[in-house]
DNA sequence: AAATATTTTTAGTCTTATCTAAAATGTTAA
DNA sequence: TTAACATTTTAGATAAGACTAAAAATATTT
């Protein structure tokens, strides 16, 4: 149906698009798929012409109902093949996204929705992204950026805004994992670190790393 | 490290070598294929440049060792796959081969090690085939065509020949399986049909069918 | 409102993998 | 041993997806 390139740069803007509300631009899909601006160029000419992005010269490009789709399911199965590997193979949580960027192309229905069923229907990625439904429908959590978060405030780590495995690995080496309960306990105004409090520790993190926790109240 | 186009004519020449003892010709790999003469003898130079097989003009090709190790690589991952999309997700024996024709291409060495491991080493895959080890070690049976048993001699199905989705159905249809015990009850003379008597059952084979049945004695 | 800077598109090139048509080579059989 | 036939290779084209360099459009300053 569609190759592998055309998944890649769907899959981009439909993120691009949660992100920043409007409009995507060249650059910034450019940027995020690490590619030349004239390479999306032709590429968005390409997704028009088969009705996937609503795209005009010069104003950026907007997926289309159909074009959600398709990012919905790729997504959908890069989640899915995320969950098996952590839950069935024992891979750890900062080594599954190559392979699942190579394991979402695979073309076949049926596979992913066997392997849905084999995994007893997981919501939740091990990076605590919602895994969308067989018909595209995904459960948006409401959470809150740590940033935004007053002293004295607690929640829950809920997903992470940036999924890299250095972040993933430092999340590991401080001990913070998805689902743990958090309190901030001091807010420092000089460089806007955070003083928080876990059921077993306190830690500070920087104002960087406040910015990719996602918090549950 | 190689293309997906490249894998997949080494995986044919492979199992053309197999088959036919000597040099494999361009028109046999192009109607393996299904693609013209011509883009083999341009894939075929690729391949010689990658010291993959040894190739002189109009003369066939072998694979080196190091297209031989290449090929046993990919099969392995075929027959992996193959033998977690049947007995974990529950796909029939005849569902599985276009899938695996997609996952053999993923690149990762954990990846597969790990879904042996998952898998408990599985030693052959849905269709009798022998998966080989991560050294590329593969054990291979010797069994003799059931056109070559005699009349009162006893086997054991095990491996086919040909193993399209279209003789795997026509195998569930008999009632005919893998590692099922078969004696040869009768050879019509006229037109080598076998009549074959199982454990639960009688049932005449045409000569083209009897000639994609392995038999172990 | 110009001038300047930034973003985006176009034009032209490259690589991989395919194809058709024609030429070259190899094989068979009179 | 040469003509006919079959196989294989070459030449040239095409399509997808990438790139660089330059042109065009848009955005931001002055
Ligand atoms: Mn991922
Ligand atoms: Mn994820
Ligand atoms: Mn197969
Ligand atoms: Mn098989």
């Amino acid at each position: 149906m569609f190759s592998q390139a055309e998944e890649n740069y769907i899959k981009s803007i439909y993120v691009l698009e949660l992100e920043f509300q409007n409009n995507v631009s060249t650059n910034l899909i450019a940027k995020k798929m690490q590619t030349k601006p004239s390479s999306v160029t032709d590429m968005l000419k390409k997704l028009a012409v088969k009705d996937l992005v609503d795209y005009k010269k010069y104003q950026g490009v907007q997926l289309t109902s159909k074009g959600k789709k398709v990012a919905l399911k790729v997504i959908r199965k890069h989640r899915l093949w995320e969950y098996f590997l952590v839950k069935e193979l024992k891979f750890k949580w900062d080594e599954v996204h190559e392979m699942a960027e190579q394991l979402e192309h695979i073309k076949s229905e049926t596979l992913i929705d066997r392997l849905e069923s084999f995994l007893k229907y997981p919501k939740f990625d091990p990076h605590g992204d919602p895994i969308p439904d067989k018909d595209g429908k995904i459960m948006i959590t409401k959470t809150i950026n740590l940033l935004n978060l007053k002293v004295g405030q607690k929640g829950v780590i809920d997903n992470l805004k940036d999924s890299s495995d250095t972040f993933l690995k430092y999340l590991t080496k401080k001990n913070l994992a998805l689902r743990d309960k958090i309190k901030v306990v001091d807010i420092e105004p000089f460089d806007n670190s955070i003083h928080l409090e876990t059921k077993t520790h306190h830690l500070v993190v920087s104002k960087k790393v406040a910015e990719n926790l996602n918090i549950k109240i």
